[in-house]
DNA sequence: GTGAAAGCGCTAACAA
DNA sequence: TTGTTAGCGCTTTCAC
């Protein structure tokens, strides 16, 4: 490979006159810039990125964490991933997809302090998050998709949750459901509370009472499995109720196949809005889904953004974004109608 | 942060025995040896990457590369990357994310020139793939997840879709199933011909041949409007047969509302079998779809290890390996029943 | 068993 | 407008 002396050489000019060329960082004359790109151009030269990330001090690698055993990969996570990955590219970053169990966070510290990582994105963050705490301690500068409780001094993107679940729970209000089950994530959760369950179970019952609707929490893990029993329990417990908003796709079409067996049609007998699934699940689902879809290219673009812009010191960062993603009306909601009526 | 001097000066020894104590590469005793790992874990002692790497000529970065635009990433490549990143971490090496349309395969060259990348891992391969031929006339290190039709002196890991389709078709032929459907991905694909497109639907006309059983091809994108009226077609075209397997899951989605449409149930009236989705994918099929599932973390891994493997100059490596994915029989087969007879 | 020193390829402070 | 040079932190050859 080419390197810089042997353009300086060919261009008939110093080392640093290349650099500076190429950077910009001071006038070059024209006829003196021309011979140094035609020496790059004939000599096929490319910088040597590992000596500039030593020279600077900055690698322009950022790492993506993901929690390998905790919690399975989901079908969405691609979508932040490759967002992420995206715009870093965009950005002149690199994007490493590092799995690391929580535990072993430290790993990562070491990466950034040994000069591997400029900083981070963590996902799947706990209200009481002790990764964004060593983070902080350490100095490793790091953008949440998500939020802990303590959002001072943080860059992060997140969902906002109350306008999502405001718009699922005004839809099924437009039509006339009045008693809603909100289907929540089991709260003996391992990963300690997750933002996105506290925050939106709170929002649906906040939302529901801003319409004088009432709303009843099951909890189930997202499976199918505990999808079914969440539908044993609403029979049992809450047949008066119409509609469902699930936090979880898995869980909800283990609803919807519980549904089934106890004779409840949607959208006919119970209607269903999810707030968390991709497009493709949504139409996947029979009958397509009502969704307020979690815009989850927008806030991976805007993770990775954001903490780019911090390194790099801008000053117009924007350290803390929502996004609500938007409702899309698909077949498995309907009017509410008393079903005692129907059957 | 402390660096190599720091080390040196607080052991009371020479740099360079700083490094041969850290790399065993020469005989250290063992005092000296204690007192500079005291030494490190006294001064926190991290080394730093970027400057290895400009020595060694090595960055321990290898990207797996994908086309941000011709194609949806799509649910299952997930577990490819995941598994890929996974292997990479635990042999020291990280994985880079990078989102490339195929044109532009000439900036992932580049970037290997540059010594940022020791070497690229690439999906979706196309039987004649001139990103493959730029990679190797480049000499730029690679491991492909599929393979072209050219297999001499490629590293890759893919899938046995001969013995996957044929573990399909037997399952089929147990159950009585004489007269089958392929459904296939539309052959007018943009990408080219992917291997999996081929290859699965030579190895299902050759495995139902060896069965006394007759395939008939359908084609139809990986989507549900298209597998829809793929079913259309199946009724109208080829009513006798009995049992369907799908190289695309999407596509059987909308192939089985298809069929609801005009009447036919599964299992009763026909079977299915998919080969390539996930068991998420499986399990949330109503009825669950009995498969045969790409074994995608074995895949992934496997094409990370041996070119990390290739990358270590090391003897031992297995260039190219296959994996066939096990049959898990679940509710969308049934015995073949003569149609006619039940309705 | 240990040390000195050159140099990987680049950048930027200093000098002209 | 351009050149000289020191040095980022590490590895490895050569020397003792």
């Amino acid at each position: 490979m080419a390197k810089r002396a042997d353009v300086a050489k060919a261009a008939g000019v110093s080392e640093s006159t290349v650099s500076y060329a190429l950077t910009g960082a001071r006038p070059i004359s024209k006829e003196t810039k021309e011979r140094i790109l035609k020496a790059i151009s004939d000599l096929d030269y490319k910088p040597n990125a590992m000596a500039q990330a030593l020279r600077s001090g900055n690698s322009k690698m950022i790492a993506m964490l993901f929690g390998d055993q905790e919690r399975g990969i989901s079908d969405g996570d691609i979508e932040y991933v490759m967002a992420a990955a995206n715009e870093a590219r965009g950005l002149g970053y690199h994007l490493i997809l590092w799995p690391v169990r929580r535990r072993a966070i430290e790993d990562v510290v070491k990466q950034v302090e040994s000069g591997l990582l400029d900083g981070v994105i963590l996902m799947e963050v706990a209200l009481e998050d002790e990764r964004v705490k060593l983070l902080k301690k350490h100095k490793a500068p790091f953008a949440l998709i998500g939020r802990t409780n303590d959002e001072i001094d943080t860059v992060f993107a997140d969902r906002d949750f109350e306008a999502a679940t405001e718009l699922a729970i005004n839809h099924l209000n437009n039509l006339g459901h009045k008693n809603l089950v909100f289907l929540s994530t089991s709260s003996a959760n391992v990963l300690g509370n997750i933002g996105a369950t506290v925050r939106s179970e709170r929002a649906a019952t906040d939302a529901a009472a801003a319409f004088g609707a009432s709303v009843q929490v099951i909890h189930a893990d997202n499976t199918i499995e505990a999808g079914i029993n969440a539908a044993a329990e609403f029979f049992k417990k809450y047949r008066t109720c119409t509609a469902i908003v699930s936090l979880n796709a898995e869980a909800l079409i283990g609803f919807s196949r519980g549904l089934q067996k106890v004779g409840l049609r949607v959208p006919e007998d119970v209607s269903l809005v999810c707030i968390s699934t991709t497009t493709a699940g949504a139409q996947a689902f029979d009958p397509p889904l009502t969704t307020v879809t979690p815009p989850a290219a927008e806030i991976g673009a805007a993770a990775a953004r954001e903490l780019i812009r911090f390194l790099q010191g801008q000053e117009d960062i924007e350290p803390q974004k929502l996004f609500t993603g938007a409702l899309v009306v698909r077949e498995s909601t309907a009017q509410a109608t008393s079903r005692k009526a129907l059957r």
